[in-house]
DNA sequence: AATGAATGAGTTTTCATTCAT
DNA sequence: AATGAATGAAAACTCATTCAT
């Protein structure tokens, strides 16, 4: 069974080297003109093509000539851009994983906890676009290969994150608008079913997947609400 | 970098004869054991090996070679077993897969909600060897390889197994040894947090992985306390 | 400027693999029959092969693909047998630079000195013969590639040839055939024009060479005669 | 194996403007030194670089990315200044191969015939320095690419040094200073053992060389005595 | 059932050379 | 004159698969 590589829709794209003819020379239609860019920008293209080959086949099995032809350049050219396979993959990965530019903010400051929670839920789950599933499953099957990689990720990312979060909850239960559980104490626990989600999904694909999400993610709404929302004051 | 597979301690093996042979170097004069096998031993023995190198490396970067190898026979045998390298991939997906023999019973009838959910923690979070994490990336990174395979352990596994889960809770609730609660509702959502340290430590590797993924557990622990436990009959 | 290899006149061939088809398949043409070779034959086919094309073109311009199309088979094939380039190049080379098997001896027993000089200066010069001559440009260009094998050619046959060929010049000069002199001390010095001939035969190019090489042959008889020759007792 | 080149010690360098490069790396802010050379100046530089590439990896390992780095110009500007790899290896040894600028004299008029062997050996071995080994040895392997420079080289610089030595030598067999001998009458032949202990170095390198050019060049030495030295009058 | 030999189609990578500026 | 970007062709090597015994 062959798989193929399909564009995920919505992936974000550079224009792509469709070879143009110069006006003055109309041949016949052959003029196969040289398409001559800045590095920043032939590595952007060569690298929105290797996510869209990696994240669909996985390391290995994608190739170079694929990523090249998505790319619209030659395979030669990858290796001006790049050293080699694994260097794409490595500079692929470390895009990929790099800290959001603006750590998102809290948006509803003085909302009452339900909305709160819905528009986390919401939040969390719409986030898990095709591409973003295929991200993670390229994080999950190659992370072995990385694991500098990985390593710079959690401590660069995933803990500075982390921690910004715990603060604002902890700022929360201070105010009382929280109230205190274990559940806050170590609240990155609360991403816990977003991630079985994604996992889900790459399972069994998106649409064998939406009722088992579905469910997850009500239970998931339904128990935020009841870990979360502080007890009416005469208990 | 190259990634090699090395058989996971404790990963079950069956005797193999192993006749090396490095290419280009001639005439070693080896033992010629050319064995002969019934159909099932030899199958077994190309599964347990595929098994192996199919999860350490993913379907693609497995090689024939290496399965053949490591299941002490050559490779053109293997294809007198199965067709192709997909319907080993898949005959042992299959086998992965398939619904566990004695559906494990509920082992301590008349415990306290307590010892239940302790010993429920232990045997889950204890589940997740190396080679079950293994086992359970290979699904992930692979599933789209075999989408009909997993359907059918969607259906024949996963739903009847949680089905009968399920009715043990609900006798549970019924009982009123466990509070009635969304999570009682869909109680598959208990599993989720092990799920989630199965990819944690997939992810990150065992070692760097334990430090999440103690605090996971110990927060699931916590949490199913909160939720689970009938409140004192007084309120 | 693109040199291409032609085998060497005489150079010794095992019968290479021209596709025959099998009498029973007579469909239009293209009966592709496999033949299947016993792993020496093959070997020594594609060593014939390599040290062609190797000693034409030296071990960089050299390529697999003519090598394998020389020797019959497939480029895979040449992998089946070694294990890459650099061993096939090392396996030919020891081979060509093997201790002859049967250490040649002195055939003429009982001849004049002027007879004994002549067969030599007609052997020596008589192996200059092109493929000779491409074995010992093929170690001049490439010896550095291989020091390992050039040193155990040096220590087992090099040295071992000549002391053998010195003890016998001793028992000449012992006899009194032969007039002692520096020359007879360090009499592999005798070959010293003939390598300056081969040299000189791979720089001019055969026909170029002749004039060149006839002379120094001649020059090279006279002053043997002359240096080895005893002083007619009177003096 | 992976042959690397490295400068000859005392190879004449053209002082070189090295702006590094490695493929891959993104951005390194480096000193553009963008200098335009008179075209003398630059076929010079490349032509040095060219050299010491050649001479250590033969024409086809010789890259021509390496020359460019070690010109310290483009691989492109390369091409403004020749046509081709060809082109250049093809001026190169023209030039290589030129007639020596001041055919050098005979340096002691007046010496014995003793002090003037010693200094023809000692010049002739002294000036095998590695670069001129390099060169010969690239000569050797490559001649068969170029026979037109060959025979050019032969017949403007061979032919016509080899003729004014022969003179000298007649000479001073006139004077009585040497004894005629088949030696005299073809006198290049007294270079055959240089050339020798040249093949003998690039062969077995340099330090395992040492011994044996040794007793070639004394052997060389007594050899020429013997057979120069005019018989004392009495005989 | 078993296997050593063989291979076509594919892989990544390199290289001399050209183009556009 | 100089060069960074681009590329076609070819290199070495791999691999799933097949053939003949």
């Amino acid at each position: 069974m062959k798989i193929k590589s399909k564009a995920v829709a919505g992936a974000k794209e550079t224009p792509v080297a469709t070879p143009q003819k110069k006006p003055g020379t109309a041949k016949t239609n052959a003029t196969k003109t040289r398409l001559r860019l800045s590095p920043e920008v032939r590595r952007r293209q060569i690298l929105d093509a290797a996510l869209i080959e990696f994240s669909a086949l996985g390391f290995t099995a994608a190739s170079i000539s694929k990523i090249a032809e998505r790319a619209g350049t030659s395979k030669a050219n990858l290796y001006v851009h790049f050293a080699n396979k694994d260097e794409i993959f490595e500079t692929l990965l470390t895009d990929v994983l790099a800290p959001p530019v603006g750590l998102q903010q809290h948006d509803q400051p003085e909302a009452g906890l339900d909305d709160l929670i819905d528009s986390f839920i919401e939040k969390a789950y719409g986030g898990l676009t095709p591409q973003t599933i295929a991200v993670i499953r390229l994080v999950i099957s190659e992370s072995h290969r990385v694991p500098s990689i990985i390593r710079r990720w959690y401590e660069n990312t995933v803990v500075p994150v982390r921690a910004k979060q715990q603060l604002q909850i902890d700022q929360y239960v201070a105010e009382g608008q929280i109230l205190p559980s274990p559940l806050t104490e170590h609240f990155s626990f609360i991403m816990v079913p977003v991630l079985c989600v994604a996992v889900v999904k790459m399972v069994f694909g998106q649409e064998m997947a939406d009722m088992e999400s579905g469910k997850i993610k009500e239970t998931h709404r339904k128990v935020l609400r009841m870990l979360l929302k502080p007890r009416p004051e005469g208990t």
